[in-house]
DNA sequence: GCGGAAATTTAAAGCGCTTTGATAAATTCT
DNA sequence: AGAATTTATCAAAGCGCTTTAAATTTCCGC
């Protein structure tokens, strides 16, 4: 059933029952419900389409995967769309998902905007210099960016507080006596990267004492990254008596070459990671518990949806921004320097 | 640019521009290059709804998030998506992704389509009986389902061997002398746990051996799940010889729990897993280095994405299916059963 | 009861494309 | 050369909605 079709069973016009589905204020509330029972009744639902070339929004926003180490997806991604896609469907939008093209790099969110896929993009995984932002600004595009890139220009993110959350986490090591904090952290080119390290380093120095660049590794987040990472780190000497990891996966890898050397967390050496809160590797079913400053990417999918839909609807402004504060969760995984 | 005005500045009708552009064969090859090189000076494509519109075809094609276990979303779904969004690229057509409604369960289907969102839809961890093919059936949609269900009437689908796969693999297992394997597999309700549950039954059987209901469990396939139940198995007496394991995530679970056992493996004990091939979990960088059965879910992507477009396209029957071939890698971690 | 303002409803245009049926141009056949 | 085809192009309709501008109805105060 289409609108011509119920307005023609209902004797009336085509107009009156747009206006009344659409909830315009002119309607007689006699006749609303009148046409809101029909509506329910033949199940009719507005055809998206019809819609989107009737009013030039599309419905959908749009979300490129992010190829940052060669089509290897970070599986953290897959929450953050989790979140998006929950939040949008209760504004009856959906998500454009595409590949970026291997040929013509980034000129797929061009190709989006002018077959008018989607209404705004959400820029995941940005880099230090991220290309997206100058280009999708000069697309007159609106767009989101989840985490932050370093622009000369204003844009609109969402982001948690990196440096101060590997700062408080650090604070917590320093606090229990570690000297030597090893990091096992994303590559350098991530923005995200790039503040933990600060995070890290702005600790140490409070406490007067001196980074060591030798402790800090950048590579993709992967198990056996951490795995590899942890055994260079054990052969550092004075060996670093406690190790932060970028996340679940490399934490994973990096307690399993713990446990290989024989050390016993966190009497011999203290672990905390970050969580992006990732349902299949739970922090809290270690053994020992992880402590983790956490930050639920989910929750964020969710945030920054609501976000670009209220910038695509002119209620907030192209350059809003919001820090999503994060949690410093305590377990069992830290603990004071053995004497020794 | 759009269409009409492409038209008045090559003066040719909108409907020869059309043509051209979408390779009919009654244009003249002159008029055709003009065409195309016009297009290409402008940057001009076709605004998609428009074409919508007129075609009755979307150009998405809906996958809606597969809700198993409450929203706790299987993160080798990412690499499925990552596949079906390339092989898409290349046809010009995009994702629709959604979530499932709360509330009204199964209608988001139903909604796609009144809206003409979708072309069709991939049916995602269909579970032994699933409803949605009976639903799809009865909305009169192109689908096709990734994995199999036990329904009574034809459907399109395309699946790897699991009840083989794990046969083999239990074959391999017991040529080397395994007498009590133990199964680490996915909830009962999927279909392929059962299918791997047959196939090392189908193992056992085939070398006279009787197969143990108690060694195998069924759980959603988490790190920490996978710990646990390892955990269970070694209390197993006589204790297993060898552990197969539905997931890489639940492999490293398991192999957690048997370095804490102080287990050598494969030398005090044998694992194999079924591995979707996910790049931050990488079999072959574990230590040792698993045997695992092999089979791509980005490939498994790409191919269902393929595949559900030539059954839109008529191309393939609704009822097509294909079984995707998958390796045995022989890695590191199994062994002949150790003598005492 | 009537005029005019306010509240509702409507007809029709338009969004940008594809496609049908008609027309014009080029080609082939007597 | 003119008729009969074949080939190439075009005008216009239509896809299903939203929205503008106009028409109609309802409501008030007198």
């Amino acid at each position: 059933m289409n609108l011509k079709q119920l307005a023609e069973h209902l004797d009336l016009s085509q107009a009156t029952v747009s206006r009344a589905l659409n909830g315009y204020p002119e309607i007689r509330e006699a006749t609303r419900n009148k046409v809101l029972a029909a509506a329910a009744e033949f199940g009719y639902r507005a055809n998206s389409i019809a819609r989107s070339l009737a009013t030039g929004r599309s419905g959908n926003i749009g979300i490129v995967f992010p190829d940052n180490f060669g089509m290897m997806f970070d599986p953290h991604f897959l929450e953050f769309l989790a979140g998006a896609a929950e939040m949008l469907s209760t504004r009856d939008m959906s998500i454009n998902l595409s590949m970026p093209d291997r040929n013509h790099e980034s000129s797929k969110y061009a190709d989006i905007i002018r077959s008018q896929l989607a209404d705004g993009f959400v820029v995941n995984g940005p880099v230090r210099h991220d290309s997206r932002v100058a280009l999708l600004q000069s697309l007159k595009t609106p767009f989101i960016v989840h985490g932050r890139t370093e622009a000369d220009v204003p844009y609109a993110w969402v982001d948690i507080d990196n440096a101060s959350a590997f700062q408080r986490a650090a604070q917590l090591l320093i606090g229990f006596g570690h000297r030597r904090i090893a990091l096992i952290n994303a590559p350098k080119h991530f923005h995200f990267a790039t503040q933990r390290e600060l995070g890290l380093k702005q600790a140490l120095e409070a406490a007067r004492l001196t980074p060591d660049e030798g402790l800090i590794f950048n590579e993709p987040q992967t198990e056996d990254g951490g795995y590899r990472l942890t055994n260079l780190i054990l052969q550092k000497s004075p060996r670093p008596t406690a190790i932060m990891c970028g996340s679940m996966i490399s934490a994973l890898g990096c307690l399993r070459a713990l446990r290989d050397a024989g050390l016993e967390v966190p009497h011999d050496i203290s672990v905390i990671s970050h969580d992006d809160v990732f349902p299949y590797i739970r922090a809290e079913a270690m053994r020992p518990a992880l402590t983790t400053t956490r930050s639920s990417l989910r929750e964020h999918g969710r945030r920054i949806a609501e976000v670009l839909n209220d910038i695509i609807d002119g209620k907030l402004p192209p350059n809003y921004n919001e820090i999503i504060p994060l949690e410093l969760v305590l377990r069992d995984s830290v603990g004071p320097v053995k004497q020794g």
